[in-house]
DNA sequence: ACTACGCTTCGATCATGATCGAAATATTCA
DNA sequence: TGAATATTTCGATCATGATCGAAGCGTAGT
């Protein structure tokens, strides 16, 4: 019997690795970043992250981008995001009887996962639109309301597919800290494109995290109705 | 900064072995199987099988149920199904460009993934269905029409959500040997439940590939347009 | 209670791959 | 062209975990 049980398990061998998945898991914010900058993130010399970065691209699991003397990677497509959010809901789901749940406080606060929003700022605005009737969400399945269209599009955020990619226009993601879905897909990721250009919240240097600013938390409270 | 990376590198470690991926990737048919039966598909001898299992009922990847003497493994809950379907997508594309692609023909042809239709088979039917105006399938986003609703209902299926767990009527699984989506979530595994019932369909009794029935490529073609 | 069978635990062996120092390569800027 | 910086390649070392033989355990049937 011939499966793609080889395939599988050479796939999650990449992933297997502490390292490794430390470097895809910050790739998870969807921004590039350099060689150094992933090496310091999983705590490992820079000889060592090159060549673990070179196994991740070589399998095609992350892009990379030359930009001058440094080379920038991301994740190779909207695909393996998928997968590694897949993957991380079961990973706590799984560990959890055994560790403490150690989840730095900012990143359970509030972060980017891979476009849109995640944490308790990505659930208690999912919540918050859910609760006006603007969106039905669920574990597995997620939709937008008319009321929730009109709703977005009085916040000027495009709505329209992107020629490129055909991608869902509102599907739900499993939070990890959370545990409960938030908003993900096309409207997902507007909304937090959104949130940046009106500066409601802002990355920090380091870490996949961000920080609401004082008008955001306003924002997400009076617009959205946000209990956070 | 403290992220989940620790716990994904640790499910994935315990994917990344050739065996305990070979016994995932079988138990992806859904069906319960022994100990015994799933290390002749590992390859291995039952006490290294054993131990292959007990790791992955530790993580809550499995779910064992006592049966007499004999104990019976399947997948702990369809979110661990829909990991292993995200990463079988991933792995197939990933490794492409090397290896050739050796895939089994009867399980291209005609298999089970956890509870739908797959292979040549799935996305045949799928097509056509799509042909018809019952669907709309996408790499992300599945929609029944009210046509398609009609069409499933006057072929005796039920499409009402299960008490127990709510799942989507209707999403997209991408199928690793076609490379192309096809139908799954509630309508997809009642589809499947009807093929069943009616003999359209039948499980081998090696693997998770599944035989067509001269009365089910009847059935298919006829009743779906399924080119097949 | 005894036997048969399926499965698990223990112990020892062995192979794969993660790691880093040292050195080479590539790119930009002066 | 030469210096500075980022990144990769090479080589050697070391640790983790996969494997199977042997033995132990639990359940079902006689």
């Amino acid at each position: 019997m011939q499966t793609i049980a080889p395939e599988l398990a050479e796939l999650a061998a990449l992933i297997a690795d502490p390292g490794r998945a430390s470097i895809l898991s910050r790739l998870m914010d969807g921004r590039p970043q350099t060689a150094s900058e992933l090496a310091q993130v999983a705590g490992v010399t820079p000889q060592t992250a090159s060549w673990h970065l070179a196994r991740l691209a070589r399998f095609c699991l992350l892009k990379v981008e030359r930009r001058g003397p440094r080379r920038l990677y991301c994740l190779a497509n909207p695909l393996v995001a998928q997968m590694l959010e897949g993957m991380m809901t079961v990973a706590v789901a799984g560990s959890q009887p055994l560790r403490p749940p150690r989840i730095d406080d900012e990143m359970r606060r509030a972060r980017t996962c891979y476009d849109h929003l995640a944490g308790e700022l990505g659930v208690a605005v999912s919540d918050a639109m859910r609760e006006r009737g603007y969106l039905v969400l669920d574990h597995e399945v997620g939709e937008l309301t008319a009321a929730g269209t009109a709703f977005l599009c009085s916040l000027e955020i495009d709505l329209r597919p992107s020629s490129r990619h055909r991608r869902a226009l509102c599907r739900p993601c499993l939070d990890w800290s959370e545990r409960r879905p938030h908003l993900a897909g096309r409207a997902g990721a507007a909304l937090a494109d959104l949130a940046f250009r009106r500066d409601w919240i802002r990355r920090r240097p380091e870490g996949r995290s961000v920080e609401i600013s004082a008008a955001g938390l306003a924002a997400f409270r009076t617009l959205f109705g946000a209990r956070i």
